[in-house]
DNA sequence: TATTGTTATACTCTATAACTATA
DNA sequence: TATAGTTATAGAGTATAACAATA
């Protein structure tokens, strides 16, 4: 059989619309994927997800943050946050207690086992860092996460 | 409460690593977590995801092509390629055929309401890849796809 | 033996809707 | 009324394991 990738564009007349790997979306995709990937088996010990580890690093930074506000941040609604926090929880990573100022509120924290867990994983990050940075130059990885900015903000 | 932006870099210095925001991999993931749901507002009416329309647009692009093949253009496992292209099957947008050339192979085709749901879906992608794009220069463009491509290939 | 497709199964993320408590 | 949390539910993507058919 034909190598695909060398049969391009076939249909780029048909539409106004060139072949899909014209398409951004696509791309930014694709690398999710593959970063996703990696990260999965980087973290297959850990037994932490992107999502989990997000929720810890940014509790860590904020403690007493809302799950409002964890979800805010990382563009996760109200449900999908509670079940995250709720696995988290359950293993003891972190716990919620009421806010003070206001009463609709979950404040959360790190356990102490919460917090070992983080250091852990920021090694693996590390890691998991250089792996996907060290195809780039350090001018074009800040160039990379300012456009990604721009998108995602 | 105060803003929660202001307050940054807390643990910076407890590991050797910097905040949330310093991770490429943390930008790549909400940056995709912004175009998934943006595009699924768009494809609301059609009822098709990222995923369903990259396997649609493929087949188009390379008639007879295998699952196998589906799923390395697209970073999928066999399962996964499965269970999308038999949702696509059950909808009625594409065909399975058995290779003539590799009785192992599964060739697949997009039927005639599979072409017009591609068609339409491409129509879509357009207005959904100007708001995306609509945030750049076309030469960022270029070096964003170029750099992303450096992830996933 | 290796490859491809298939089935079964399970987990995570995402989202919607409805309900409760608080502001 | 609006906001925050909660619960229930469902769909989509991802992955592993085991099996059958074919190379």
């Amino acid at each position: 059989m034909a190598n695909p990738a060398l049969i391009r564009d076939k249909d780029a007349a048909d539409s106004g619309i060139g072949a899909l790997d014209s398409i951004l979306g696509f791309h930014i995709r694709l690398a999710h994927g593959a970063v996703y990937r990696h990260f999965n088996e980087a973290f297959a010990e850990l037994e932490l997800t992107q999502k989990q580890v997000s929720v810890l690093w940014l509790v860590s930074d904020r403690p007493g943050i809302a799950q409002i506000d964890v979800g805010g941040r990382l563009q996760m609604d109200r449900a999908t946050t509670m079940t995250i926090v709720n696995r988290l929880q359950e293993r003891g990573y972190l716990r919620r207690e009421r806010s003070a100022s206001d009463g609709r509120k979950q404040a959360l924290y790190l356990t102490s086992s919460g917090e070992t867990a983080l250091d852990d994983a920021k090694r693996c990050i590390e890691s998991h860092e250089t792996w996907l940075k060290s195809r780039f130059t350090p001018e074009e990885v800040e160039k990379l996460v300012e456009m990604l900015s721009r998108i995602h903000d």
